[in-house]
DNA sequence: CGCTGGGTTGACACTCTTCAAATTTCGTGG
DNA sequence: CCACGAAATTTGAAGAGTGTCAACCCAGCG
């Protein structure tokens, strides 16, 4: 039971005893990460599927001078790479940025599990979808939104998402990043993303400090973000 | 036979003559649509997901002034909306941009073909994970790229995606979007689209006039935007 | 106690937006 | 076939938003 609590994250709610006990029993291992350790380079075989049990990884791509663009968040609960499941390989870096506990699935195992319970099958497929709706919201934000509004939005997404799996309240929640990796997935230079951030801080909207987010005004936050939550669909497959 | 040749398009290549000819006879009925019409609003029940046959239809985002994003671009063969199939909903909208015929495939019918066909289901999985990989590379684009560099890099994208499909060659190919359209897919406003493609013009790179593009100098044009096409994964799901 | 990584600040350059207007293209009706 | 209006493209000038470069501060840690 060494999945607990995260195992499938929000979309344990969706899913049978019996779907969640086949799930549990089709994990390889259990394994501990260092912060800044690279799960899964772009192109290379994967044989396994991962399921993030703690702390938060994080998907990107480097541009030709080695700068990153991050282009996705995983928290406890995702399953980071579901992707490589079909796709053999994956297309972009995974790594953790803090310290990270992930449980590995064997796609042979994956194989087995998707042909003998076709409900599982389909939740997989959702969980993949609601990456790529999480991936045309980051397009909106980049193309869209300034600055301060990217970064505004970068802050509901985490806020609403770590909500739904119980890690963030009050307005309050741990995300165990640096200025510099905000402004790598916001499309913005590490000195900006810290202006940016004091803007923040000093409208008392929201404070980042110590990998601690606190939101000071949640309304003005949503504002300047442009942010509506329907696109995380609260209510799973069937809302 | 309406939908004749871009039936799944590139996608018919992974397929069994026998799963083409159940999806071919999923097919409801076949639609023309008329240039700037909207095909489904966000957050509004779907019922079909559709195929396009012949044509361009963008998925975009509004942002408060109503200022469009565009999301992602869909050419002939492209199953357009398949995340509706198990989201109910969607959390864009989908609009045709010049005039474009589209097959339209009910849901209850897809559901029986994914139950029955497992294969089938396996490709529709595939084909919107290819969505979520050319999202990717879209946030790629908007948050490491310069404004030269973003139109450079969707010029390569729908280049190499309608080749796949063979509706370009010889570096040449018709892409119906106005000047104003490019910006809203980049993340520019329609002026400095127009600066851009100026500049790509006088560069001998490439250029775009009355809907078609010619690329001149294909080497440049792909440094320029740091192109490298295997997130398109034109080995397909087994490559 | 010095090193190192993260955070903070300032000055300046440059990209891109904004606003405004002129020009060209194209469909439509006279 | 031409005239007209609407849409798309093009250009200029000025200003806002970010990037760049450089320096400094601070806390944690060997």
């Amino acid at each position: 039971m060494l999945t607990e609590k995260f195992l499938m994250g929000r979309g344990r709610r969706y899913l049978t005893a019996d779907d969640l006990a086949a799930l549990e029993a089709a994990v390889e291992r259990v394994v501990e990460l260092p912060p800044r350790h690279t799960l899964t380079r772009r192109g290379e075989p994967v044989a396994n599927s991962t399921l993030l049990l703690e702390g938060v990884l994080c998907r990107y791509m480097d541009d030709r001078d080695g700068d990153r663009q991050l282009v996705a968040v995983q928290i406890a609960g995702d399953f980071v790479d579901l992707h490589a499941f079909p796709m053999k390989h994956l297309d972009h870096d995974i790594a953790t940025i803090g310290p990270a506990t992930v449980a590995l699935v064997p796609h042979d195992r994956l194989e087995t599990l998707v042909l003998e319970r076709s409900s599982l099958a389909r939740m997989f497929w959702f969980s993949t979808l609601l990456d790529a709706a999480m991936h045309r919201e980051w397009i909106f934000r980049l193309g869209r939104l300034d600055a301060r509004g990217r970064v505004a939005h970068f802050f509901c997404e985490l806020f609403e998402r770590l909500t739904m799996v119980e890690l963030a309240e009050d307005g309050r929640f741990g995300l165990p990043l640096t200025q510099a990796d905000l402004g790598e997935a916001c499309g913005m230079t590490p000195v900006h993303a810290n202006r940016v951030l004091r803007g923040l801080r000093e409208h008392g909207v929201i404070t980042f400090r110590d990998g601690v987010v606190t939101i000071d005004d949640r309304e003005e936050l949503r504002r300047l973000a442009e942010f509506d939550p329907a696109y995380l669909y609260p209510g799973g497959p069937d809302g």
